[in-house]
DNA sequence: GTGATCACG
DNA sequence: ACGTACGTGATCACC
């Protein structure tokens, strides 16, 4: 008969390697679960391997000095166990618990005492053991029936050394028992074994070869070569005994495990799962769904193929308060419409046959307009396809879902799903894989019929709970009254893009390549050889081994090239000039002349997207492209702006806040000396320097004038002496210098940014003027880089993020009024702080008169809000 | 896919 | 002692 096998996990010990081993996770709520997450997929791992009968888990019960090995033994000092770790110690117990895993705890003995008694209880049982530990002390349990499993990180995967006695041997040259003597001579800080003075891993190993116990090695004391070991071996007798008493694992303690307790039956149990949702471990589901998932009925999906059916479910769906919807396209081409008006069930619609797209359209729009509310995903892209007359009840669940927590990369339905419906819904990739929409549709139609039903499914679902939620975190009116508005606004101006004239812009990309082949063949001269500029690597060889420069900072590749670094040697090295200006150029011409180029539509136009779910702050950014970061800050990249143009008839009417932040800052600091600053004066970085320096505002020169502008920078963006020291070039101590002395002239922006600080340390969030949050979970974090980041965000984002609400508020009102006045001209752009209206001529003072109104006036602050108004022929022109 | 670099606010 | 300014996106090289 086959042996029974069990495992026994050394619970502390495998949760530490997993801590170390696997990169920081959190779940939503800001809960690290890195190293539970390991834990149990070592775990699952070796169950897999072992297919044991019996498992249990041993922790010490009081783990107060648990470390990290390799630092303590470096420092040669213990540290308290992190607290991102100390966290997850009760969530791997409770997981254990709840998959029936019994815990091996006894006050007075250690895991190590615990492991080594019953493992050896269980050997004279009979039975098959494997112990699971990242500590080689258990080395000395091998037995024949005793397998000790050292599970290991390797190539980012975990594998694992199995060591019976015979590899003991092997590796050690020593018996299992003769592993005790090896630690007590060569000690082990992390164990707080001291071990001989002068005695390492080689010394002690060939004393144990030799003499096979420290007994017996004393006992020949006078033979032990090299000397210095024998010397100190005859020291530190006292310090050898208690060193072998510590290293040695007691098999004797009084535990007894209770065999049937530890009999795997069913680790995936219901309260496991609930566990594993909450921790979002999601590619551990797998395991539970066979043995769990029956007691969630699946919902009822139908596909709906002919007019009859359709008729009857349109009726049906009428009288619906909230219905959700999702339609399925792409690139353009159209697939169905997936509805959902109740609980457990959704349909899927596709266009064919008398089914027809045009159909579908009609009939949806005559749904959504008797429906109170009608939730979906990504309603923006999804507009111009439905048209609606009325717009009062859509609503966009992501959108929502975003303000609820801005920190999250995406918000695909089985993201919201399993946040606000505490459902664990497939994810387009464990439907679809990597299929397109159309390969999809006919190569798996029953699980494209699940990918539409889930996504209706779970917008009616999470919906009513992102709105209860919104209303609880009171931001309920900032998504009503500006972000689901907003989804339209920015609608518009995708839908309205930007006329580009190609054939400039291509003269452009041609001058740029002139100049770049002339420079590419100066730096082959100039290095004697040809090598690829744009690989930093390669760049790095040239410049700083074959050129001999002197290098200022390294990356964790190599040799750093940034610009910063780079102009500190273009005075001396001319080699590096032309770099600089070649990368510079090939810069341009890449990402501007030909990037820009492969987006201009048959309209001429460029319809970038922006985006409403990305930033952390509220900022919107854009893509497909970028046109938010169109060069201004030299005249070369400036030039590219030329080939903006409004169409004909039309000039660019183009407004920027004049400091937004700043003025942010001193309305919700209210700092009496910055306001009044506003109030007074124009040029508020002179001011500040005048201020801040002690000089009469005449007498403030270009020099302090700039230096106070990188203080106010700086305050903006959470201030720190290293940070400011970098940006002006000066050393830290007189950064320092600079900010105690802003501070002292402005008192109430320092009160302010503390408080910000605190205030998100308590709450965990930061919050904008319009109550916008921003979770902070760095602030939580023991890593002192970390937490200053955490500080500093916890300082800038009220002030970013209170100007992204302003600008948000004014584009709706801005694009609203356009209409309501019957207007042709449109909001093209917002660049942060800046909106590009295409105006009709006939309109401009109008055009002028909305967006002077409109941006002054979309928040009252303490400090009046200022633009800048151009207007011109193209983009250069008007900014 | 990730890191380095650089464009913008 | 630690080692960075805040927020983005596109391109390239390289694994």
């Amino acid at each position: 008969m086959k042996k029974e096998k069990i495992v026994l996990i050394d619970g502390h010990s495998i949760l530490n390697r997993a801590f170390y081993g696997v990169p920081d996770l959190t779940n939503s709520e800001g809960l690290h679960t890195n190293a539970v997450y390991g834990f149990l997929n070592i775990m699952f791992k070796i169950l897999d391997e072992e297919q044991a009968d019996y498992l249990a888990v041993a922790f010490d019960l009081k783990a107060p000095t648990f470390r990290h090995k390799m630092y303590d033994a470096y420092k040669g000092t213990r540290k308290p166990m992190p607290e991102e770790l100390h966290q997850q110690v009760p969530v791997i117990k409770e997981m254990l618990t709840a998959m029936g895993v019994p815990l091996m705890m006894l006050e007075g003995y250690e895991a190590d005492d615990l492991l080594g008694t019953v493992s050896k209880e269980m050997e004279k049982k009979g039975l098959e053991v494997a112990v699971v530990s990242g500590d080689r002390d258990l080395l000395q349990l091998a037995s024949d029936n005793i397998c000790i499993r050292l599970p290991k990180t390797q190539k980012g995967g975990t594998v694992v050394e199995d060591y019976h006695p015979r590899d003991v041997m092997e590796k050690y040259q020593v018996t299992p028992l003769q592993i005790i003597e090896l630690k007590a001579l060569m000690g082990d800080s992390s164990d707080n074994i001291p071990g001989i003075p002068g005695v390492g891993e080689k010394t002690a190993a060939k004393i144990i070869a030799e003499y096979g116990s420290i007994e017996n090695a004393y006992a020949h004391v006078e033979e032990i070569k090299p000397n210095k070991a024998r010397e100190s071996l005859r020291d530190h007798y006292d310090l050898a005994q208690m060193s072998k008493t510590l290293a040695t694992i007691n098999v004797n303690s009084p535990f007894e495990l209770n065999l049937e307790d530890a009999r795997i039956v069913q680790l995936y149990t219901p309260q496991a799962l609930e566990l594993c949702k909450k921790l979002e471990f999601k590619n551990m589901l797998s395991r539970f769904e066979c043995s769990v998932e029956q007691t969630e009925s699946r919902p009822e999906f139908t596909c709906i193929t002919d007019l009859g059916e359709a008729e009857a479910f349109w009726q049906k769906a009428a009288g619906c308060d909230r219905v959700g919807f999702q339609i399925l396209r792409e690139k353009g081409r159209f697939f169905g419409a997936a509805l959902c008006c109740g609980e457990k069930k959704a349909v899927y619609i596709p266009a064919q046959g008398f089914l027809t797209e045009e159909y579908l359209r009609s009939s949806l729009q005559e749904l959504l307009k008797k429906a109170a509310c009608a939730p979906t995903i990504e309603l923006k892209e999804q507009l111009d396809w439905l048209c609606p007359e009325e717009k009062g009840m859509l609503l966009d669940a992501s959108v929502g879902a975003y303000l609820l927590n801005p920190l999250k990369n995406e918000y695909t339905y089985d993201d919201l799903a399993k946040d606000y419906a505490g459902k664990m819904y497939p994810s387009r990739g464990e439907l679809l894989g990597k299929l397109s929409l159309c390969q999809a549709s006919e190569e798996q139609p029953e699980q494209f019929l699940d990918f539409a039903c889930y996504q209706a499914l779970t917008v009616w679902e999470s919906w009513p709970v992102i709105w209860e939620q919104l209303q609880e975190t009171e931001m309920d009116s900032l998504f009503s009254k500006v972000e689901m508005p907003l989804v339209f606004t920015l609608f518009d101006m995708e839908q309205a893009g930007i006329l580009v004239r190609a054939e400039k812009l291509k003269e452009y990309g041609d001058r740029l390549q002139t100049r770049i082949l002339e420079l590419e063949k100066e730096i082959y001269e100039m290095a004697d050889e040809t090598f690829n500029i744009n690989s930093p690597k390669q760049l790095g060889v040239i410049l700083f081994e074959k050129l001999q420069m002197p290098y200022g900072k390294k990356t964790k590749t190599g040799y750093s090239t940034a610009a910063d670094v780079l102009e500190k040697l273009a005075e001396e090295y001319p080699i590096v000039a032309q770099i600089l200006e070649y990368r510079q150029l090939t810069k341009l011409k890449s990402t501007y002349a030909d990037g820009l180029a492969s987006f201009i539509e048959a309209d001429g136009r460029i319809h970038s997207r922006f985006n409403q779910t990305i930033t952390a702050t509220g900022r919107i950014s854009s893509t497909d492209p970028n046109l938010q970061n169109i060069p201004i800050r030299t005249e070369l990249g400036r030039l590219l702006r030329k080939v903006f143009v409004p169409k004909d008839g039309y000039v660019f009417v183009d407004a920027d806040y004049s400091q937004i932040e700043l003025r942010v800052l001193a309305h919700v600091s209210a700092d009496p000396q910055l306001i009044g600053a506003y109030r007074e004066a124009q040029d508020i970085h002179a001011i500040t320097a005048s201020q801040v320096f002690h000089v009469p505002l005449e007498e403030v020169t270009p020099l302090l004038r700039r230096n106070a502008k990188a203080v106010n920078f700086g305050i903006v963006y959470g201030i720190s002496s290293f940070g400011l020291s970098q940006g002006l070039s000066i050393t830290r101590k007189e950064a320092q210098e600079y900010i105690e002395q802003y501070f002292k002239t402005y008192p109430g922006i320092k009160h302010f940014l503390d408080n910000s600080v605190i205030m998100a340390k308590e709450k965990g969030y930061a919050l904008t003027l319009f109550g916008r949050r921003r979770p902070v979970p760095e602030l939580k974090s023991s890593n002192f880089m970390q937490r200053s980041f955490g500080e500093r965000v916890a300082m800038n984002s009220p002030i970013q993020g209170t100007a992204a609400d302003i600008i948000k508020i004014a584009m709706v009102k801005v694009n609203q009024r356009l209409k309501a006045q019957g207007l042709q001209s449109r909001l093209l752009l917002q660049v942060h702080d800046e909106l590009l209206v295409e105006a009709k001529k006939e309109e401009v003072a109008q055009v002028e008169e909305i967006l002077r109104q409109e941006m002054m006036g979309a928040a009252s602050l303490e400090v009046q809000l200022e633009i800048d108004m151009h207007t011109g022929d193209n983009w250069y022109d008007a900014h």
